[in-house]
DNA sequence: TAATTGTATATTGTAGATAAAAGACAAAAT
DNA sequence: ATTTTGTCTTTTATCTACAATATACAATTA
């Protein structure tokens, strides 16, 4: 088959979702800005529902006949993109250990493995190179590199050297730039989940990488952002699958964090630094105890 | 056709180099590693040797019969990779300011124009998306940022923190590392191309890369290493097509150069960090000059 | 016995094909 | 006069196939 429907199949399912309490759907125009796609697929969906008896459709006049059942929803492992698939199981193979640093990877191996084409695995291989976990020997294979303590001391040197300069940055922005509002948000949602904590410890992840790209958004630097990126990967992962002291870590976390907000409130570029180091030398740690030894 | 036989034909007008002064050939596997290629790569060419009347060739002996003519050689353009022509092609519309910042770039468009397949061009603009000059929007187009003066600066302000930093890492390397080595024999080059700077002024761009790279690899970050890979190829194709000034330019930086090695040399951080700034501003301003406007 | 060669096999680089998804535009509806 | 829809076209994402190139291993040579 050329391409899986994975965008229709995960759109359907959130559209699915946003059945409940209403009776009529807007336009299709309006349906594709809000899950993000074509005008084509938001038709596809509305087919679909059609034909499952979920609402009639005739032009403008989408009414919804009954609430979505769980056998309306597409199996979870069908909605993601083979992009997705792909890094997902690579990923899985570097962080928890299983392959050794200086291992070559075969593209056409990873793919009989995965399940998928070796075109798609070799572009994502070669997305994948930016993060600095694999190289590419030209006409011959990919070695990996792995994801040692060398490879975290170096990734957090740069974060550090682009965190401290986008810091303080952010004290000489207008007081009407956007960000603040933004940080003022995202402070609220720090005490929210530090009210509930021992509830929502898991949660910390997304909130976490909000907070830092906010503040490397203010460098209007596209390298350190895109930098960001690799860093945000990395903890992605890495929250995914080393839960240990989570719950310890990511409340530390929060209240750094809150240390380090007030902190860049106040203008004051010492203050700035102070607490951006220390946040940074405890993420520093947490990384690096999480490298396979 | 599948593939090119680029790697052959470009191996091949090099052995044809070596062919003058000498009368035997060594064994397989050690032309294999002078030139960089396969045996099988070394096969092939011997093969072709023999059947042109360059050689004979009877297991260990490869005598050589005469030297290679003008006729013996492939044409030049038939020994660039798929990707460099790609690179090439691309990277003159972008630079000599032909496409506009915010144009979409469409891959079959791209590819029919070129000479190459879809596949290869999709993974060209993967690549290169590193540099910051396009992004992609899933499913759909790439968008070309553009060489403009907010990517220049953007581009030098990563590039200053990375190399100042590097180069007071320099004043910190034992005395017996083999950096020093290198060191000084990239001074020797310079005071060569300035004995005969006016023959030699474009062979610059080369001599500038060899040394800013040693300098940002003292700093032992891969990410600091790749970054000037960015800096090296936007200044690769500058100087490639951006000749103006190029004699004043190159005779100023290589001056500049000299007065950067000195303070390096003398691990005064307070003088390498002068000496490093000094020359810093004056390659942004290159930089900046070149920015189609 | 260590390097080299002959031969067979594995892997990469690239083209071409196709379904999914995006996008364009005129007709229809408010 | 917009907005929405119906229809058609374009483009992307992905698979498969195959020549170029790399790699593995046994046979041969020095």
């Amino acid at each position: 088959m050329a391409r899986q429907n994975t965008v229709f199949k995960e759109a359907y399912n959130r559209c699915l979702g946003d059945l409940c309490g209403r009776d009529r759907l807007p336009s299709e125009p309006e349906l594709g800005e809000k899950y993000g796609i074509s005008r084509t697929t938001v038709r596809a969906i509305l087919s679909r529902m059609r034909d499952c008896g979920l609402i009639t459709w005739d032009k403008r006049q989408k009414i919804i006949l009954r609430p979505p059942q769980d056998q309306d929803y597409f199996p979870e492992d069908e909605t993601n993109s083979l992009n997705d698939i792909i890094e997902k199981s690579f990923m899985k193979r570097i962080l928890t250990g299983d392959a050794e640093p200086g291992t070559q990877i075969n593209e056409a191996e990873l793919a009989r493995d995965i399940g998928a084409g070796t075109t798609s695995v070799r572009e994502f291989l070669i997305r994948f190179s930016r993060f600095g976990l694999i190289e590419k020997r030209p006409n011959s294979h990919w070695i990996l590199k792995g994801f040692t303590m060398e490879f975290a001391l170096e990734l957090t040197e740069v974060r550090e050297m682009f965190e401290l300069r986008s810091a303080a940055a952010f004290a000489t922005l207008d007081r009407d730039h956007p960000a603040w509002a933004n940080l003022d948000e995202i402070e609220q949602e720090h005490l929210e989940m530090l009210a509930d904590i021992d509830n929502r410890y898991k949660d910390f992840s997304p909130l976490d990488e909000k907070f830092h790209l906010l503040v490397h958004k203010v460098s209007g630097n596209r390298f350190v952002v895109d930098f960001y990126d690799v860093i945000a990967f990395i903890f992605h992962y890495h929250y995914q699958w080393n839960k240990a002291y989570a719950r310890t870590r990511n409340e530390r976390a929060l209240r750094e964090h809150l240390d380090y907000i007030a902190a860049l409130r106040s203008r004051d570029s010492g203050e700035i630094e102070r607490a951006c180091r220390v946040h940074l030398r405890s993420a520093r740690e947490t990384l690096m105890e999480s490298v396979p030894h």
